[in-house]
DNA sequence: AATGAATGAGGATTCATTCAT
DNA sequence: CATGAATGAATCCTCATTCAT
């Protein structure tokens, strides 16, 4: 990596940083450049605009989202343990952030479907893996035949972000546990054991 | 109510709505005069800043939702019909809005303590309300008797805040729907027919 | 006038004279606020952008030089101290600038349509005056009847602006005098005495 | 003619032909280098500066048309066409551009003293060349012995550079070809058949 | 001879706010 | 209650130029 990509790098990084603490909306360019330690000139040296920075930050979360997600889930362990991650990831933050996914979401303007694609791959890719392993326990008979796998895949993630902003709001991961186990407990009613 | 007051709810109202349409940080005075068809002075005569205008926006907010909230629930039927208005209520809004507290709470800064209060309240009243149905309902012997109520509130609360992220990156109720119908099924689960 | 239009005055004055010292497409808003003594932000009230200042002097100048043309041409005499004015016009400044209708119409984009409309009426006006003194002439039998007095208009018009050109490179009245003193030798050829 | 060479002369004809189109002024060395397809490093092994760019165009202009006026005038009707080939010269780039003279003329700034040598040459080659041809005329006893040669060339120069300004304005070439036509009368009312 | 990277000044514009009237 | 005018910091972005390789 030459010196120039590693500039490119030390600015996506800031940048991906800032707008997952407060929305793309709410970043400047010079907040991003101060974080950076770099200049405007850098900047529009490695980025076209800062709507090219935005893209660039959204399609890097979701390249590092989808990498966190590249491994399948194996066990309902393994899902619990997916889930509960969340609220840790959360609460090692200080409840001062929500999933970058969900900050962007409520970050975009209706207009933006270009920026709304990586959050959709996101949001496909975390439905899926959660379906393909319930498929397979349903291959395996550990599900109950008539389970809806979609529609329990979609049910999951938006209880998990969902849970994550009351995390916002009321800063403890009381609530936002409690979100999770119910959901995980939901998950786990259709299972045969 | 004076003249001088019919002003400031013009002005209110229009914030409220852009607000909620964008995001607070994202509003700019401009948008909400050249909306409300007020001048820089009126505003800034019934308003002592910006600060002070998220505020009531967001202090109006939970008055209209939690009166929204005040007529308790009554039936396992109301229960369901008050989740999926979410959805419908996000459909009639071309999937452009999500919730106002889902938008709130992703606007917030982590330190604008003040702000953050009127989501607390609204969280609780959506909470309490839906624990106070279930109670009701295990008193009257037709929920389990081990049924974390509270729990169950937090979950419904998640569940809906997250299906609404869902409908704002998909721009679809399907999945939306889908996960409000399973967040349901496990209240249900819980019943005693 | 209030305090306001005094203001915008200044900087649509200071603004004016800048740009038929250099032209449109080289004045910075900077340079204008500079020479007005004004601020940003006084600028933004009173014009809606660099655009709009562009045109206003624009249609500024129109005004300026219409006015001037006002007075209808009532003698030969007058034609030619007309013409020769532009060369006095320029010695005065120096030889540093042409005639703001010059000016203009060199720095103008092809498709900047609506700025090139008070060119026009510019244009206009001053042939409009000449063919008006003309045909006024031809009726009184003091001007041959075959006389082209709408050509002769375009044509006294080109000759005074290109006569600006040359003091523009030469920054000598000489050749400009000739020019159109040769001009004026033209359309006194029609002439019956 | 080495490629060092030509990547110099690709660079310049880009160059002329945008400052042709635009005026000076206006093209970025950005400009230039898309158009050229040429990179930075390449302009600034070439050239010393954006001025020293600008100072080659101006002096490449200089070269093509005293190239272009070379043939000498030979005949009344190689006027009349030289004049009018003007007018068809703008027409062909639909009235977006006038005379590159006329261009850099109303784009130098006072001070510049350098730039504006090669646009006195191309001046005085256009004048004399028309003087040469009268003063021809005038010895073989077609010309009016009166005739003051120098003077109709400045002003036949006017005439043509003022027309063209018109046609810029007007973006049609009807009244530039009036305003030529009168021009070339004038001239030929010198004329003794 | 040419490349990619960096620089810093300056471009237009919008913002929330204040003040005098 | 309301108006018009002013303020200055901050927004995103482009410019011509230079440097190390």
């Amino acid at each position: 990596m030459e010196k120039g990509e590693a500039t490119k790098q030390k600015i996506l990084a800031a940048a991906t940083d800032l707008i997952h603490q407060h929305g793309m909306n709410v970043v400047s360019l010079g907040d991003v450049l101060k974080a950076s330690r770099t200049g405007k000139s850098q900047f529009y040296y490695h980025f076209k605009s800062r709507d090219d920075l935005i893209c660039s930050v959204l399609s890097n979360n979701k390249d590092r989202i989808c990498d966190m997600l590249s491994k399948p889930l194996e066990s309902w362990k393994d899902v619990r343990q997916w889930i509960l991650t969340h609220a840790e990831f959360q609460k090692n933050y200080g409840f001062e952030r929500g999933c970058p996914f969900g900050t962007a979401a409520y970050s975009l303007m209706p207009n933006q479907d270009q920026e709304r694609k990586p959050l959709q791959t996101i949001l496909d890719t975390m439905r899926d893996r959660l379906t393909l392993f319930l498929e397979n326990e349903k291959k395996a008979g550990r599900l109950r035949k008539d389970t809806e796998t979609i529609k329990l895949g979609s049910f999951t993630v938006a209880a998990i972000q969902g849970a994550l902003i009351i995390g916002l709001v009321e800063k403890t991961d009381k609530s936002v546990i409690d979100a999770m186990e119910a959901a995980y407990a939901h998950l786990e009613s259709f299972r045969i054991k």
